[in-house]
DNA sequence: TTGTAGGCGTTATCAA
DNA sequence: TTGATAACGCCTACAA
């Protein structure tokens, strides 16, 4: 008890003890045990984070942000890496309450509502990405119509009139919602959406480069499109390049996130840009916040997207 | 008790008090307190991975890997971040220790000897990327010396007689083993090594692109140049292209890593490629092999590189 | 087949 | 200022 009270700076010690334990403690390098302190205090000091993919650089980048600002708060990250899969999305979830983290912070794009109310019930959690009807989940989503309106009315300000949209996985709301932009960003201009003209991807770069054959095998060829994200718009890049299709001349193309390779490619990729650090640190703070019970939380953030004009759209030729 | 053994499957146990036990687990929701459990059995099934930077594609492609294999296993990854500081290499690594984690994987370049081996002896410990004399401790190492040289001998292949090398932090065994392999190489083919053709950077793309500027402000002004890491040579390229040099017409780049935006860029670099995978599905297994405490382990294994020629090389003009 | 006692390494509480 | 006791939720060992 004398041990845990100089540990912990708590209670008062007579300098001699607090010497002589200290001595001790050095001499044995001892250790305290957290786990078994968390048993008592009935906190961890554990958050887990669980993503689709942490090699995406879209969610590293959120994570990096997300774990120093937990480091300085004394928490410690466990990490679960779902391959987008729902099952390991549960598995993971199950396991930050068996494990007694004290917070999840959950990017779980294919849960049901059901399974992530039931999570919310059993640990304090933010949810990112991933909107839904619930007051009383904390939630921070990215306003991804407006987003894609935002890349629909660029490209449509380049005078571009045949306008392809790549569409990330179509079981994902943000995927949806994107496509939901470009629909009616058409629409609203008077411009035929004609369903060859869309395109499902996978998000993956490969699923672009596919994606860029079909698009060009079939009428009418796009002099624009816009591309779910990043990586399929990398894709699209690639293969145009391959198939000496100059961009922008040829074809403006434009992403979705910015993702840091964007401004690295040649030509510099035109995009969305997702505040993918804001996400992370507004997630983890609202997490910590919520653990620590202060009252004034906001419990649904929308987060607006930005324009980012680079070089791989330009007016048709 | 009874509970105990049927969540664990141990023991026997009545098909009647199993069905009433199971109904009640369901009806309250109750999960086991993984926690408590590894207070008894000495066991977290918890591996630490510490690393200098998750946003670096590098390792967060080495972490997919690993945490993929640590899933399969039951044990569940607590992340550190370090961002390269000693004191964070610290800091997670004692976490590491207080936690009960089962073993941790150790990417910390700036950590001293010492500090390592203190650590190697409180817990199962896998260390990478950071060579060290000592026969206790398991690591995974890559030929740096031998990824230089291939660099080097494929831009000599070239004929290029002005070769200059962008070190990374000198205070890294690697970058120290990189840089020693290009001047060894130069003085195997009897070609000057002058010391202003060394910059030496910090691994980040801005470093790159300082470089370039330092390389073309004084003489000999090189035709190729030896970037450490993918990262630099991406910003000696982008800062060429801006000064109107050509690559590799004027000059010849290669990096080393192949970052999966290696491929991406324009030109493609070429460079050497360390087995990042490879690494991370190594590591892991290696430590859980450990904590099985399998008698045949491999303690001390040394990856090779491989070079991979793209577009960024070529012969002088 | 089930249940009881004891202990894992801490901390809260109360007594000395 | 210090120490004894009980408790956190689980598992091992043994008893019923």
């Amino acid at each position: 008890m004398t041990v845990s009270r100089i540990v912990n700076n708590k209670g008062s010690i007579s300098e001699e003890t607090r010497k002589k334990v200290l001595e001790s403690i050095k001499e044995l390098d001892y250790k305290p045990n957290i786990l078994a302190r968390s048993l008592v205090m009935k906190e961890s000091r554990f958050i887990t984070i669980v993503l689709p993919d942490i090699a995406n650089p879209f969610f590293s980048e959120m994570v990096k942000e997300a774990e120093d600002i937990a480091r300085r708060n004394k928490y410690i990250i466990l990490l679960g890496d779902t391959e987008g899969r729902k099952e390991i999305e549960k598995e993971y979830s199950e396991a930050a309450i068996n494990r007694m983290s004290d917070g999840i912070i959950l990017v779980a794009p294919r849960m049901d509502d059901e399974s992530i109310i039931k999570i919310n019930d059993k640990i304090p959690m933010v949810l990112v990405d991933r909107p839904i009807e619930c007051k009383d989940i904390a939630q921070i989503n990215i306003d991804n119509f407006t987003g894609a309106v935002l890349a629909m009315e660029h490209l449509i300000g380049l005078d571009h009139k045949q306008i392809g949209f790549l569409s990330g996985s179509r079981d994902i709301s943000a995927s949806l919602e994107r496509e939901e932009g470009y629909v009616k960003t058409l629409k609203k201009y008077d411009m035929t959406s004609r369903n060859k003209l869309i395109i499902e991807g996978d998000w993956s770069l490969k699923s672009g480069r596919d994606a860029f054959d079909i698009f060009f095998s079939s009428q009418p060829v796009p002099t624009a499109i816009f591309a779910s994200n990043d990586l399929m718009a990398l894709g699209l890049i690639q293969r145009a390049q391959e198939m000496n299709i100059k961009i922008p001349e040829d074809l403006s193309i434009i992403g979705f996130d910015d993702i840091s390779m964007a401004a690295l490619v040649n030509p510099p990729l035109t995009t969305i840009r997702q505040p993918r650090l804001k996400m992370g640190k507004i997630a983890i703070e609202l997490l910590i916040n919520k653990l620590q019970k202060k009252s004034d939380i906001k419990n649904n953030i929308l987060l607006k997207n930005e324009l980012i004009i680079r070089n791989s759209t330009g007016k048709i030729a």
